[in-house]
RNA sequence: CGCGGGGUGGAGCAGGGGUAGCUCGUCGGGCUCAUAACCCGAAGGUCGUCGGUUCAAAUCCGGCUCCCGCAA
């Protein structure tokens, strides 16, 4: 099959290299090269990486939507006359006149189980929300946002220790073998699209730095599923006075204290007191100008008063 | 040249011109029914790298390099 890729970000290399070995890929379209980084460095996108490791032309218009890039675009994608064009966290939306464009249609690979999560950060709400169960499901893109039929999905069960980098990793794996049986089916004729269930949406909005402070008036159980799901971008952190602490992971722990949320309660091992009263221990973090390391050894260096506070 | 912090025994940090120090770990010994507890002792560092200033540099100056926070 002729497919156009589009995406941008980690999660997407893996469906485009999939995607290559098993059909020919003739473009990847993925966002601008952005200065990004200390000392302003351009980067490419991991997907334009990967493209230019196999050898496919790449494309990155500034929007499919507006503008000059946009008509460019679609003159190309029309010349390129693909039978299919597969999206994975691409970044932009696609304008009708693309959607309509290719034989098999603009098929998404979305990283849960919809119609829940839908949006641009499922893998880490998912978490944060303690889901036991997520998935990637492959939709017929719609003009909606992730609305479209769903064509196919797989299952993933979500453990207790593991972090959204860990889950987005499997996701990644599950969504590029995904694609290629959707992609099967579909020439097979094999596909029955299913309409999503409105009323049982949900959606997982895009995660800034300020929504990363970690809380401690909720209770252990949340806070621990906070840090999890942020972990270990864009990850969460506290401050210890004014300087900024990233929590990497932590663990629940047994210990139940009267004192104030967000109190350190033992200074050689990072507990730290939330709103039920129960605690969470801290096993990974970084300080400001720090290595990321294991709590125990951060304690060692930056003692804390009895009593501090984080927050 | 976006702003900023940092590279010191195995780990994490302090020191900021002239004996290299703390917490932990390691090794040996002691105490104990016992211990990740406690006591005694020991090993382990050319202070990131190159050069400069100085009688003397971990410390001051400059280059290089690696790590990290913010911002984007």
């Amino acid at each position: 099959m002729n497919i156009v890729f589009m995406g941008t970000p980690d999660f997407a290399v893996s469906a485009l290299s999939a995607l290559a070995k098993e059909h020919n890929v003739t473009a990847v379209f993925t966002q601008p090269d952005k200065p990004k980084n200390r000392g302003k460095k351009m980067q490419f996108p991991p997907v334009k990486e990967k493209a230019i490791e196999l050898d496919i032309p790449v494309y990155q218009p500034l929007s499919l939507r507006r503008g000059e890039d946009a008509v460019a675009s679609l003159e190309t994608l029309k010349s390129l006359s693909p039978d299919c064009i597969v999206v994975a966290a691409y970044g932009q939306i696609l304008p009708k006149e693309i959607l309509d464009l290719p034989r098999y249609g603009c098929i998404n690979i979305h990283a849960s189980l919809l119609p829940k999560y839908r949006g641009a950060a499922p893998i880490q709400w998912c978490i944060i929300d303690g889901e036991k169960q997520t998935g990637v499901t492959t939709m017929l893109m719609a003009e909606g946002l992730d609305t479209g039929d769903m064509l196919q999905t797989a299952v993933v069960d979500i453990t207790e220790t593991m972090t959204a980098g860990e889950l987005h990793d499997i996701l990644a794996q599950k969504g590029a073998e995904l694609i290629i049986s959707t992609l099967d089916a579909a020439e097979k004729g094999a596909l029955s699209p299913q309409k999503q269930d409105d009323s049982l949406s949900c959606y997982a909005s895009m995660i800034s730095k300020d929504m990363c402070k970690i809380d401690f008036s909720k209770p252990a159980a949340d806070v621990y599923n906070f840090i999890r799901g942020m972990s270990p971008s864009p990850c969460a952190y506290t401050f210890i006075a004014d300087k900024r602490l990233k929590v990497y992971m932590a663990q629940l722990c047994d210990k139940k204290s009267d004192n104030a949320c967000g109190m350190v309660t033992d200074t050689n091992d990072f507990i730290v007191v939330c709103g039920d009263n129960n605690c969470i221990r801290f096993t990974e973090v970084q300080g400001e100008g720090g290595k990321r390391m294991n709590a125990r050894d951060f304690l060692r260096g930056n003692k804390l008063a009895e009593g501090t506070i984080l927050g």
